[in-house]
DNA sequence: ACCTGAACACCGTTCAAGT
DNA sequence: ACCTGAACACCGTTCAAGT
């Protein structure tokens, strides 16, 4: 690569002045999810990241205490990418099962990341906060006692993790293949099924029983 | 540390002779799990297997294609580990619950498998398929349609994982702090419970809704 | 204040050499 | 057949030195 010694943004650089600084936490960030969406999060390295940026590996410790945190950033713009729009518009079972939607492909996209937002508290993430305040306002709205909020919201939540994984799982996942005698029930139901078809269906109908059947516990 | 160069195992080497092997898969297999259980898995590195089994890193490569595999391993054991024995003495809605309640201990316990353990083919996974044979046959005796038994599965096992997570988040993930102001229904919501309180009803109302709705979907 | 260059302590993996 | 020792191409991170 030609260009790896210097790599100028913008050009704007007057002589002996300092040049205006590249580094900021949003342009890290947008970096990171390019090169992870284009790359994926296993060439997501330091030293990537650093070159997409025109910079060495160590600069990005002037800003970032670890990788650990730009990984965080790269979380919370996900969390903000989380559609709780429908609660506004819609009554609260269609609303719960559009947010479920959207999250799941977000997951989808970037599922590295899915254990770690599973363990993320919530605390100093505005978007991710403004999210759940959404979700949980719509439910409240539409009926719900305060103590069925947040167990319905952390259900369907696992939910959607385990179903993003499904879905960037290999199409062959239950292929059983000449093990099929072994275990003839798995293979008869499995063959009830095209994979993509099992897929959205597992997602659909699970999604359907949650939301029902909270609901339900909730009174509503 | 003074025994890193030869550690032996049992003594029993005659001179001149060639040793006795002392790596297997199952040896393997037995070890990672040992480390992976007593440092977690950050601390499963190539060298520290080794080291516990009293050998060189290059030695590893003789039973194992990759450290992938000798993960795959695990997996395998930890999927046997899930038990679907319910199926045979209760019935289908309780054998549903108990055996997503081991499965999701199982999962707590090496959570930073479960995302491949969700991508895992089941393929050439003996006990793996056994388990999913006891489940759809348990089904199916049960009078579910084939046709919806998979999705059944796929959307408990999505369930699971996800509870598996939330199960192994920080006790204070919904803390909203000096914070509270910005979410006030989220923060109401979350004052409902106890942390400890919260994970458990949001997995037993989650999978009560699950096993109501996924059954009465198969008319049984 | 912010970046570079060099270094550090690790990774997983390969391979010629030994037995 | 199976293990060692040395090497390779990377990791994330630190830090003195420059501007």
């Amino acid at each position: 690569m030609s260009t790896s010694e210097h790599v100028e943004s913008d050009g704007q650089r007057r002589a002996g002045r300092p040049r205006t600084r590249i580094l900021t936490q949003k342009r890290i960030t947008d970096a990171a999810m390019r090169v992870a969406t284009h790359e994926g999060y296993d060439s997501l390295t330091m030293a990537k990241l650093a070159k997409a940026l025109g910079v060495t590996p160590a600069a990005l410790y002037n800003h970032a205490h670890s990788k650990r945190q730009i990984l965080r950033w790269i979380e919370d713009r996900l969390m903000a990418a989380v559609d709780a729009s429908a609660f506004e518009t819609e009554p609260w079972d269609a609303a719960l099962a559009s947010w479920a939607r959207s999250y799941r492909l977000v997951m989808k996209e970037h599922d590295s990341l899915v254990e770690a937002i599973a363990k993320m508290p919530v605390a100093g993430a505005t978007d991710t906060l403004a999210m759940y305040e959404g979700v949980a306002s719509g439910l409240r709205r539409a009926g719900w006692p305060d103590a069925n909020i947040m167990p319905a919201i952390v259900a369907i939540e696992s939910f959607v993790y385990g179903s993003a994984y499904d879905l960037n799982a290999p199409l062959d996942i239950f292929e059983l293949g000449d093990q099929a005698d072994a275990a003839p029930t798995l293979a008869a139901s499995v063959a009830a099924h095209t994979p993509l078809g099992l897929r959205e269906q597992a997602f659909e109908r699970g999604l359907d029983a949650l939301i029902r059947g909270l609901g339900a516990a909730a009174g509503v």
